[in-house]
DNA sequence: CATATGATCCGCT
DNA sequence: GCGGATCATATGA
């Protein structure tokens, strides 16, 4: 077992916490006691004052984790089906996380396909919903503490050289499209399908 | 391979 | 009521 990522990874911006966390090792504690392990390989920081972010618009119920401290995890539910999980990072009150977008699993693969209902490795984590799926992550995580929780944490892994690192826009965000906050390891078969880039026009009848 | 679509829930306007 | 930090499937080239 390798140490954990400290509180001091995480208290600095998203946007160096995000391609750090590359190489990184997600690990996940489930109740029956299996482990489930996976190198994360992408990655999107949210920044303060981002408008593309949930902490936008300020703190509310849904959010509140965002503005506490950092290394937490603030796991959240969209599109009614997917959780998604982030690493809260900045400093406290400030709103700003790293979402986890993709892992290349290592570690309990087969509880992890039984929870996806698929079993080829690169189909398990290879998407934001995915990855909380295959880890059994709900709301019930949601601001579990990553430095010294008993459910989720990320330990030390081998850090990725910055050539082995490729960034572009963020996936799925409708506002801040032109930035490129999506860090992911280059030519990782482990990496998510989205497509970067703008939101297609909505048709109209 | 590419684009299209339905699923299905919650937070916020 | 709308649209979202998505995914799996279906359909057509």
């Amino acid at each position: 077992m390798a140490p954990r990522l400290p509180r001091s990874f995480y208290r600095r911006s998203a946007l160096d916490v995000a391609p750090d966390l590359l190489g990184q090792v997600l690990v996940r504690l489930l109740p029956n006691g299996m482990r489930l392990a996976a190198r994360i390989v992408e990655a999107e920081a949210y920044l303060p004052r981002d408008p593309a972010s949930h902490a936008f618009n300020g703190k509310t119920r849904r959010n509140a984790v965002m503005f506490g401290p950092p290394g937490c995890l603030y796991a959240y539910f969209t599109y009614g089906h997917h959780w998604m999980m982030n690493a809260v990072t900045g400093r406290e009150g400030e709103g700003t996380a790293v979402l986890l977008r993709a892992a290349q699993p290592v570690e309990g693969l087969e509880v992890m396909a039984e929870h996806r209902g698929r079993d080829d490795p690169r189909a398990l984590c290879s998407g934001p919903g995915k990855l909380a799926k295959a880890y059994g992550v709900t709301g019930e995580q949601n601001g579990e503490d990553l430095v010294r929780g008993r459910t989720v944490w990320i330990e030390r892994g081998e850090p990725l050289p910055a050539r082995r690192i490729a960034r572009g826009p963020r996936v799925g965000v409708s506002v801040g499209y032109d930035k490129r906050w999506r860090f992911w390891e280059a030519a990782s078969p482990f990496v998510s399908k989205g497509r970067p880039g703008p939101p297609a026009p909505k048709r109209r009848i």
